[in-house]
DNA sequence: GTAGGGTTAG
């Protein structure tokens, strides 16, 4: 061991001569700084005995004990002491702000405000601020910024770095947003706590333009800047600036383990397993959300084999799951169907006391619901603590799932009978089962509901109810329920509802007109809104409207047709006998025509007995789907009602040599058609 | 002694 240092000696020889009360002092002041809290009781009895508790070295324990985070005897003793200077109340504060206990934060910064000997500092603010930023009160907060205004701190940059952090975690934006342009000096926190701000309340754009503006003013930006943008390349699939981003960090060697999990989040987010492969494999230490973020990206990206294949791995490299991991690994496990697996994992779970977490009970519900096993689902719902609303949502779509909806129905009644609270997403996983039912007197009932709780202002709430009604054939109240949308909420969503609602039923014109309105309002129509609007020309035998939309699709939207989008087409043409057109179209199609737009070719053909371009669609058929017996049928019944009996026999004979005729052909022709 | 940062979920 080595002696005493120089420096240490003669703080100790100082420390000897000074009086008794000092030394306790300065040692009581190192036990709170090392956070030695049984040395601090040892010394607190010792005191006592010894009577030398004075008020002086009581402001001390009050300090030590804050340290040690020991708020029982901190309080008890700063509770007496007969003055209390701002430095003890800080300590205090922040003391119950490392507990969590911002409530209580609030209380001792209330009583400063009544005591006379002291007032807030510089110190203080931020301290309060994060109390009001954590439990929600804007409003105190508000009163807080006003207090900061009247002293001399409110342009203390940490209490306003605190006060911008306290509006956005509100979601104040504009708040936050004028507090910044008024600030006069900004450091890197103000400008990390924007960019993450506005992320958080939905202005990912806004990030990074801010995040933009950050480095073009130079400010020298740091690992939580990163972190702070990243979230929002990902969440709008920016790869380019991601990329930028990944640059920057480079450049800046930030080379922290926090800001690898969040590029590896961000590429895996975009869409690029490869480069977040990347990432990952040159990491030099790996941990849980590490891992966690690699077996999410490849969920995400519709690879769930792979994920379930890194678990394996992640276990073999000795790295624990956490709640987090076990919830998506449940959630790859319920997209393949894989309940050896699932059940596997239940089993970890109970052992390693994960299970109790609400996040892993949820999935497991989830997880048995998507396997089919309805039993073992609702085993797990039972034995959850029954309180929190997210097993309940899980429960509920996994009735749903398994089209049971009047248990579905049930457990709702249930909720609402225990007294547990109902969110937006309560709603939204109860109303498929309404759907499920197509009966209009539930719904109704649900849909009144709905509206005196308020969650009809849920845009999904609001389109499930939509689709609902429309499943239901009453149009009229889908329509009622989408004109309480707000014209700036409607989505791609809820239009293609709509419309797909009013085209099912045979309202092709009224189909086509709020398609119109749903262009002419800015929202920009996708493949599936294209797909169901010509399917409703189609139905209802809009030819013109249908040609002119079809081309619009080309023009306007610049928007490649699909495969269903050709199929639309042609049966469109080929229902109206317009054949050749159809033909043509077919002709000109950029890619391998599938089995679906013969199909249709060959349905029409059959329609309007045209026998020439009936058999290129055949031939086309047999070659597509060998198999498909309804083909044969098609064209047999095409010659049949020609009376070209004799080559009606050969496509019969064509199918019992490839051995198809296992069931008699009758049933699928239709009883008369062709006599076998 | 003070401010900002990552993975999941129904």
């Amino acid at each position: 061991m080595n002696g005493p240092t120089k420096s240490t000696i003669s703080k100790t020889t100082k420390l000897l001569l000074a009086p008794k009360t000092t030394r306790y002092q300065s040692l009581l002041k190192h036990y709170g700084a090392s956070q030695s809290l049984t040395r601090t009781i040892q010394l607190h009895a010792h005191l006592i005995t010894s009577g030398l508790l004075s008020i002086d070295i009581r402001s001390v324990l009050v300090a030590t004990y804050a340290h040690c985070g020991y708020v029982h005897n901190a309080r008890k003793l700063f509770d007496v002491l007969p003055q209390r200077g701002t430095l003890l109340y800080n300590f205090m504060i922040k003391m119950y702000i490392a507990k969590g206990d911002y409530f209580e934060a609030m209380k001792v910064f209330l009583e400063m405000l009544g005591s006379k000997d002291c007032c807030p500092d510089n110190y203080t603010y931020p301290f309060v601020i994060k109390a009001c930023s954590e439990l929600l009160l804007v409003e105190y907060g508000r009163v807080l910024h006003g207090l900061t205004l009247v002293s001399k701190f409110g342009s203390h940059l940490f209490v306003l770095n605190s006060l911008l952090a306290m509006y956005m975690n509100c979601g104040e934006v504009e708040e936050a947003r004028k507090v910044f342009d008024a600030m006069k000096e900004k450091s890197v926190v103000s400008w990390n706590t924007m960019i993450n701000g506005y992320f958080k309340n939905g202005f990912a754009n806004t990030a990074l333009v801010v995040f933009n503006q950050m480095v073009d003013s130079g400010v020298e930006i740091d690992g939580a800047s990163v972190v702070s943008v990243l979230p929002a390349c990902g969440y709008l699939k920016e790869l380019e600036v991601g990329r930028r981003v990944h640059g920057l960090v480079e450049e800046k060697v930030l080379g922290k383990k926090i800001v690898s999990n969040a590029l590896v989040d961000m590429y895996a987010k975009c869409g690029s397993m490869d480069e977040a492969r990347l990432v990952f494999d040159n990491m030099v230490e790996r941990d849980v959300v590490s891992w966690t973020s690699m077996i999410n990206g490849y969920i995400l990206n519709g690879d769930a084999k792979s994920a379930l294949s890194l678990f394996k791995i992640m276990q073999i490299e000795g790295l624990r799951p956490n709640s987090v991991t076990i919830a998506l690994i449940l959630l790859a496990c319920a997209s393949l169907n894989n309940l050896k697996d699932g059940r596997c994992l239940h089993g970890w779970v109970m052992k390693q006391r994960l299970y109790s977490e609400v996040a892993v009970e949820t999935s497991l519900i989830d997880m048995y619901a998507k396997c089919n096993c309805l039993g073992l689902s609702f085993s797990v719902f039972t034995r959850t603590s029954r309180k929190k609303t997210v097993p309940w949502n899980a429960m509920l779509s996994g009735f749903a799932h398994n089209k049971l909806a009047t248990e579905a129905i049930g457990l709702f009644k249930k909720m609402l009978m225990e007294g547990v609270e109902i969110n937006a997403a309560t709603c939204n996983s109860l109303l498929p089962a309404y759907g499920i039912l197509a009966d209009l007197q539930p719904v109704n009932n649900i849909n009144s509901y709905l509206m005196r709780s308020g969650f009809v202002s849920n845009i999904q709430v609001a389109t499930s109810l939509v689709d609902i009604y429309s499943k239901c054939g009453s149009l009229e109240s889908a329509h009622k329920i989408f004109n309480t949308i707000p014209v700036d909420v409607q989505d791609i969503c809820v239009w293609s509802i709509i419309i797909a609602g009013y085209g099912m039923h045979g309202h092709g014109e009224t189909a086509v007109l709020l398609f119109k309105q749903m262009v002419q309002s800015g929202v920009k129509p996708n493949d599936v809104t294209f797909t169901s609007i010509l399917q409703s020309c189609s139905h209802a035998g809009l030819v013109d409207d249908g040609l002119d939309l079809f081309k619009f699709m080309l023009k306007d939207h610049q928007t490649i047709p699909n495969d269903d989008h050709y199929t639309c087409m042609v049966d469109l043409l080929g229902r109206a006998g317009r054949m050749d057109e159809a033909y043509d179209l077919i002709k000109t199609m950029p890619f391998m025509p599938g089995h679906a737009v013969w199909g249709a070719l060959l349905g029409a053909c059959v329609m309007h007995e045209n026998v020439e371009l009936g058999e290129v669609a055949a031939k086309w058929l047999f070659e597509l789907e060998p198999d498909n017996t309804g083909n044969y049928v098609l064209l047999a019944k095409l010659y049949a009602a020609l009376g070209r009996w004799e080559d009606a026999e050969n496509v019969r004979q064509r199918m019992d040599d490839i051995g198809l005729r296992k069931a008699p052909a009758r049933s699928m022709i239709g009883v008369g058609t062709v006599n076998w």
